[in-house]
DNA sequence: CACGGGATTGCGCGAAAATGCATGAAATTT
DNA sequence: AAATTTCATGCATTTTCGCGCAATCCCGTG
């Protein structure tokens, strides 16, 4: 094991648990415990993490939706969400992903007509409880804390049922080659399914997922019906993503 | 746990409850006392909070508005909350039943060791999100939201496949002769559905509750394995109950 | 092939941190 | 005023830390 393939592994366990302990990551390795503290004091000098007693903890207190990453693209959300949101139908069932950024397709939902909601997390679920037309099912199973989205067999089996009009997808990275990726390989596993189950599929894309590559891929850009993407995207960036025969919507 | 994430873990329960007791979080985490009472003592110093006899406050003026309002309807179900939770060990399959009651059983469940929490509230699951131990199994199915849980028959199939160690069951009305109901027809389904799923059934009873009468019968009281109930209620109001072989937990 | 610099790792050691317990003081309740 | 709970302090034990040192390994050079 390389000393960088160490760190990396390291920076991998501070983000899925929120922390890392010396003693177990030396255990885990079969390291001696001065050779993982060696790194950390390494890491926390570059800045890539907080050294505490007993291991590291994240460098930011970790706040995931609602000030850090919410921040962020606030406002560049909110009118992806809206854009989504005017593709609804009277009557249709409409898949939701878990996320921050479909997150904010529930705030525009229409109130005028009615339609169904799925969605597997039960963060979106929650959301939806003073919404007065839309009639929410939820899929169950084993729940991811980190994305806060039901997983597992339970859940696939679940959505194998549906045939939702539409499926919007949240994602961590788009590229033109790459294609839609994710950080777990569950999760992408789950939103292929739902992509194959649904009749049209949507990726909202905030400005800083283009081009950008994640470890899991999910579908092929192809194999989505369309991106909604912020207006103010270059259109040379699009370009890549235009050839690919996606249809592109602007927000 | 590191000591720093026990810390900010303090800071959260102040955060979220307006207040923090050093013996509750000591229990709930496994640790002494001391060991509690030295952290509040430091960010006492850090002036992170307001040390006070118990326990800590937050820095600013509590408002006025969250200290009533908890003396008096919430510190009842707190205790509830608690008593609830003391009844689970390590490994067990906890089954959470919907409603601001066993909301407050989350709030104090053990972060010392795992379990697992099911439950068919998208809300409870929500406040799971920053539980370090707890296993979190989602009930899919159409949501009802009017009280905010997945029912249906994809929820009874679900539960079905279940053998949890202890149900919360939350009512609206418990009565000696009438038993225990709810408003809903299909909400009263699904709980008795999960009781008889359930090795072990307890009902969270707040004092307004009993000798009351809903529309829809779960189960008679005689169906429970207990009832916990808070201690300022008479003794007098709980014999009906004790002759049906309730178990009766004071909280 | 031999050699040496640089990097990496494990071990020993004394220091620092964290935790629990005992004790007597202080605050709160009855 | 007595009883109970909570507190702060000192102390002992265990765990973790950082540093120096030596062994080892990688790699380029003579």
């Amino acid at each position: 094991m390389l000393t960088s393939q160490r760190k990396s592994l390291i920076l991998d366990i501070l983000r899925r648990d929120g922390q890392v302990i010396a003693k177990q990551v030396a255990e885990s390795l079969s390291l001696s415990e001065d050779t993982i503290r060696r790194d950390l004091r390494e890491m926390a000098a570059e800045g890539l993490l907080k050294r505490v007693h007993g291991g590291a903890t994240p460098i930011s207190p970790e706040l995931p939706d609602f000030s850090t990453r919410k921040d962020v693209s606030l406002e560049g959300k909110q009118r992806l969400g809206a854009k989504a949101a005017d593709l609804i139908k009277p009557g249709q069932m409409i898949f939701l992903d878990g996320g921050t950024t479909t997150a904010e397709v529930v705030r525009h939902l229409p109130r005028s007509f009615a339609f169904t909601i799925v969605t597997h997390s039960p963060t979106i679920a929650t959301e939806l409880e003073h919404h007065p037309t839309a009639e929410v099912v939820l899929i169950g199973g084993r729940l991811y804390k980190h994305s806060m989205v039901a997983t597992g067999a339970v859940a696939m089996a679940a959505i194998s049922q549906l045939r939702p009009d539409i499926f919007f997808l949240g994602v961590t990275a788009a590229h033109p080659v790459h294609g839609l990726s994710t950080g777990d390989f569950e999760e992408a596993a789950i939103k292929r399914h739902i992509a194959g189950c649904a009749a049209d599929t949507y990726v909202l894309l905030t400005e800083d997922k283009l081009d950008r590559v994640s470890a899991c891929q999910i579908l092929p850009v192809s194999g989505v019906s369309g991106l909604i993407v912020p207006s103010e995207v270059k259109e040379a960036q699009l370009a890549p993503y235009r050839d690919l025969n996606a249809a592109i919507l602007e927000a």
